[in-house]
DNA sequence: CCATCACTTTGGATCGGTCAAATCTAGGAG
DNA sequence: CTCCTAGATTTGACCGATCCAAAGTGATGG
């Protein structure tokens, strides 16, 4: 009936008998071609084909303890609009994991704790080969408990609190920032203020480091042109209400899509028209903002996976051909829509409300 | 100098030696403590604790061919801000499946042909055990490849061509929007419109539908108040705009997010107050519902999630106690915010732009 | 004519578990 | 006292690949 089906699945021996060699002969045509004459080398490749024949994942890693599989850990808590920059990096990580014969495979933990668990469970059963870290978390026991043991381990967020940490990848927050406020300086703005997050969080401090190291080189001041606050629409509103009225600002960079979304809202509120009177740069290109014409600065996260790879690659096999282990910042990429836009076509401005 | 380091991973013959027993016995206090004697149990027990024990996965697999991973394919093209679901939905698979001894695996396909190739190399090594598929693509090439070869899969979305469908689980869009005209109703309104998508998706009728019960439900009129959009804030606008001008409109439902933005734009354009005045509700709870004070559906992603771990499960020992391959459908959440709440804090108005 | 060497190919052990069947208790029933 | 049975434990084969070492080819050269 079903032609897929009682047919047993095909072995290193069947094929091997099919093309009158060894076991081993088949194996080195995979492994090892150079060794293996023209000829037996097509009659055997002929055979794999035909039959359709795939080494068991499970006896190549009983030997070689390697399972080709990299673990990451998803997290419950997504932070607001940002949480889709991770979504991201996934899928960017799985291609680029696929693309070295590796998958990604996910767990989950409560607490650091909990975290350090999953490892042991993972690790001790060979059922992973290496960890990629999200997060910039990297005092924290995870990480050291990782590093004893010598895993091979890549970070996408720099270790803030370890300058000397290595294998990590990083978007360069400082370099968008620059750019938001270049382009908004080429469009004519002087008065360019930065909302951003409390001062203490490494991301945040980095990107307001780009937007005070612009308006430096511009020749434009930027005492009293800054906030720090929750990621939070409705309180990025009132700041930025504040900012637009009382300090002749006319331009906003924010350190995230959150906080743009509150700076627009001040400007609809205030009557004046985003983009042509009011220039806002969000940050993450998060969805929302393509979907509303919210210019904001794209992290480059497919660079960001391919890299992390490169780095697990790397630890996995030490060769000469292999990346060093050294850490990565990749430049974002400012992604201008209309909210930026002085002679783009007219906003169109849908309201949106914010509660707290 | 390192104590984790030059230290030999324990095993069963290990385990046994110390223990004095068997390997088979070491093998049954873990998978069969039943066969085995209380003090042996104990005994063989405190040395796995003791050495920290754990099965090689990999020598696990090779007998049982089961690898007790779930594949799960994740798209690069994210629709829009609904895409955030998947991502949750993609959290709470991974929760689930921990909970029965599980892990997901990611993979990644340009087509449909890709995918089937993914499966193949997959299923061919044995390296997964299921499938979870997202989408309600079920009349294509991908799901009759996978039931032809009797492959454990469960669906997260019903499959619309194919209403016999087994193994799926789905959310009940039409209850969603069900609640969301109930709730606005019970604040006064009596003209609700309807913002979804063309006439052909199944998810946008559901959705739809649900609306249109509801409505007659009340005794309210729907002829006129609907539209068939593009899932784009923009257009959505334009047409509510006119839905709300022309036809005395004071609540919009929407398939979206997306759509419920452009509703509000169209609000906070006519000058109307949203929430007080004319209330609007999306769909899918995305962090931008959150983030501006938007009501939402929230679909209950966890339970789905657990449905569809629960599917696998019978399908994978279709066992006595094992859930019946039943289709689950599930009862989404209606998340009230300021965007619908007359009697709630005032609005604040955050403006965001639109430009296609 | 045989030793040497490079190139191919092969045989057998091995990884760490699980499966199926055999062995060894001890406790009644006959 | 023997036989039988159920429970506890052990034995040995086996899953399907890779590793290692050894053996079979010609061709080359002394």
């Amino acid at each position: 009936m079903d032609p897929d089906d009682g047919v047993e699945r095909p072995t290193l021996a069947s094929v091997a008998a099919l093309a009158q060699v060894s076991k081993q002969t088949v194996s080195n045509v995979l492994n090892a071609p150079h060794l293996v004459s023209e000829t037996t080398l097509d009659r055997v490749r002929a055979v794999i084909d035909e039959v359709g024949y795939r080494p068991l994942r499970a006896a190549q890693q009983m030997r070689s303890h390697r399972s080709q599989l990299i673990g990451i850990r998803i997290d419950p808590v997504r932070e607001g609009l940002g949480g889709i920059v991770l979504d991201q990096f996934l899928h960017a990580l799985t291609r680029s994991a696929e693309e070295s014969g590796h998958r990604m495979v996910l767990f989950t933990a409560d607490d650091a704790e909990g975290e350090v668990e999953a490892y042991d469970e993972l690790v001790a059963g060979f059922a992973v080969d290496a960890f990629v870290l999200t997060g910039t978390s990297h005092g924290d026991p995870r990480t050291a408990w990782l590093r004893r043991r010598r895993l091979p381990v890549a970070s996408f967020g720099r270790p803030w609190d370890d300058p000397a940490g290595r294998s990590w990848v990083d978007t360069d927050g400082a370099a968008g920032t620059r750019a938001a406020v270049e382009h908004l300086v080429a469009q004519g703005h002087t008065r360019v203020a930065f909302l951003g997050w409390p001062v203490g969080s490494g991301t945040g401090d980095d990107r307001r480091a780009g937007w005070v190291d612009a308006m430096s080189s511009a020749g434009l001041p930027v005492a009293g042109l800054d906030a720090g606050l929750p990621d939070d629409p409705a309180v990025a509103q009132a700041a930025a209400l504040g900012l637009l009225a009382a300090r002749g600002v006319t331009a906003l960079v924010c350190a995230s899509d959150s906080l743009a979304l509150g700076a627009l809202g001040a400007v609809q509120e205030l009557g004046r028209r985003p983009g042509a009177d009011v220039g806002v740069v969000g940050f993450d290109d998060s969805p929302v903002a393509a979907a509303i014409g919210l210019s904001s600065v794209a992290q480059p996260v497919a660079a960001a996976a391919a890299a992390c790879i490169d780095l697990l690659r790397a630890q996995l096999d030490p060769g000469p051909g292999a990346t060093a282990d050294e850490p990565v910042l990749l430049a974002p990429r400012l992604v201008v829509r209309a909210s930026s836009e002085r002679g783009g076509p007219p906003a169109v401005v849908p309201p949106v409300l914010a509660t707290p």
